[in-house]
DNA sequence: TTTTATTGTCTATTTTAGAGACAATAAATT
DNA sequence: AATTTATTGTCTCTAAAATAGACAATAAAA
């Protein structure tokens, strides 16, 4: 079996996906450990079929990596600097030719498109963390979820890539009302808020972050939680879908950051 | 001379160009006419060079066509459906092929690259129309401004990438206080107004308009100007870039749209 | 029964946005 | 020279929204 064969991918442009994860306060990113054989550090990625789309591309290279379908995903920039050369990934390869190319996994002209400089696509993508198992890819050692703040230094611009995902999630998380892809299906208003601060790494005064959420007419109540802690028992919430008769009357949706 | 040569560009990979700019109360596209035999309309695009940043080739880009640098330029989407062949460009040099490879402008190889799929990274930019002389290129016929509103039906999906840079620079323009990008060096704030209503397709209250442009404290008030029309002269105003001053004190910027 | 920690919601205050009004002025008209 | 016309610059008033402060309602612990 072909690794990377030349004619089946678009040559010199690659897909890379920040993918968030939400859990005990954090917002985490799925990072993976490659062994080639220095150990290095990536985003997933991959490349572009021939007669693939590039967002299907990026779907498919989430499911190999978290095993979901249907995750909120976007597009968010082109990381285009010519000095986009995987040196690591080459040298790893240098040293795995042998092997590979006696058994068939590779051939020369594989790895000479492999050693040039390439353009990526950075997608970012929201996932209820619990949903998630990490599959390792073919070369990755371990796929691990870091704090977005303590990521381990990675290939090329790739922590740049990351902050830049960052930065384009803020500017969208209220907007187009993604935040709830990082929640599970149930969720208190104390839970959102802290998804929120998480985000943005700052505090929101709780009175008026609870009235704007509500006036978004977009959760719907559930019954009360007990939690079993010595206080009211807090309500539960779902992200209602919008419905036809909220799409008629258009939603003004207001900056909570 | 070699059209295209394909070791000296990356492969399947394209920008294209939506180059805004500003005359008699018009938003307006830069558009060009290509006869390979056949007369299609398209925006101006290009290839990337190995080694050259992708940000770099979109300015040398806009540069061939406009003759303009330091443009104000942003990348704000890929376009990577399957379906990006361009079956009139393919047309067009099959019936071109014999006398080009004659000339040795095109060889066999570099014309099957061209008529594969095409990954295109869409670019938009905000030009002073006055400066702009537009150029043509190689194979152009015409290279003309176009309002916005009233386009030629472009080849694949340029029209559709016009509607995405539109949407784009609608939620950028004050944001970003690019808008003056499309506006000569000095202008009244009449004039601004008209910029922002051409824009957004909508009319702004102008007493309110006026105050909140000015409490952005980015406009140097300079003297009057006298036009001979039966009104009292308003006054001309120009950009004034960001000061250190005024960069200390965080600037929240507010949206007139 | 009282205390503690949090929740849900209300009101008051401050800030901002939008609507209306009007004097100032440059040129045309009388 | 006085009046009219068309616009400009700016002011105030009102409506709406954001922020801050307050407090009763729980659920469990003391």
């Amino acid at each position: 079996m072909k690794l990377f064969n030349e004619e089946y991918f678009i040559r010199q442009l690659s897909i890379d996906c920040v993918i968030f994860g939400y859990q005990e306060l954090e917002l985490k990113v799925l990072v993976s450990r490659v062994a080639l054989p220095n150990s290095v550090w990536t985003l997933p990625g991959g490349f572009i079929r021939q007669e693939e789309s590039i967002d299907l591309a990026a779907q498919r290279i989430l499911e190999e990596r978290t095993g979901l379908t249907d995750i909120y995903l976007e597009q968010y920039r082109v990381f285009g600097e010519p000095s986009r050369i995987n040196h690591e990934i080459v040298e790893g390869f240098n040293n795995m030719k042998k092997e590979w190319l006696s058994k068939s996994m590779l051939d020369e002209s594989s790895f000479q498109w492999l050693s040039k400089r390439f353009v990526s696509i950075g997608y970012y993508a929201l996932v209820d963390i619990n949903k998630v198992s990490p599959r390792k890819g073919m070369l990755d050692t371990s796929v691990d979820w870091y704090n977005v703040k303590e990521l381990p230094t990675m290939i090329m611009d790739h922590n740049e890539m990351v902050d830049a995902a960052l930065e384009t999630l803020r500017q969208n998380l209220d907007q187009k009302l993604i935040g709830f892809n990082l929640l599970p299906e149930t969720f208190t208003m104390r839970e959102v808020q802290e998804l929120y601060e998480a985000v943005y790494d700052k505090p929101f005064a709780r009175n008026n972050f609870q009235k704007k959420m509500l006036d978004l007419n977009v959760l719907e109540r559930l019954e009360k939680k007990f939690t079993g802690a010595q206080n009211k028992a807090p309500y539960l919430y779902r992200f209602q879908k919008v419905t036809q008769q909220s799409m008629e009357e258009p939603q003004v949706i207001e900056n909570l950051s």
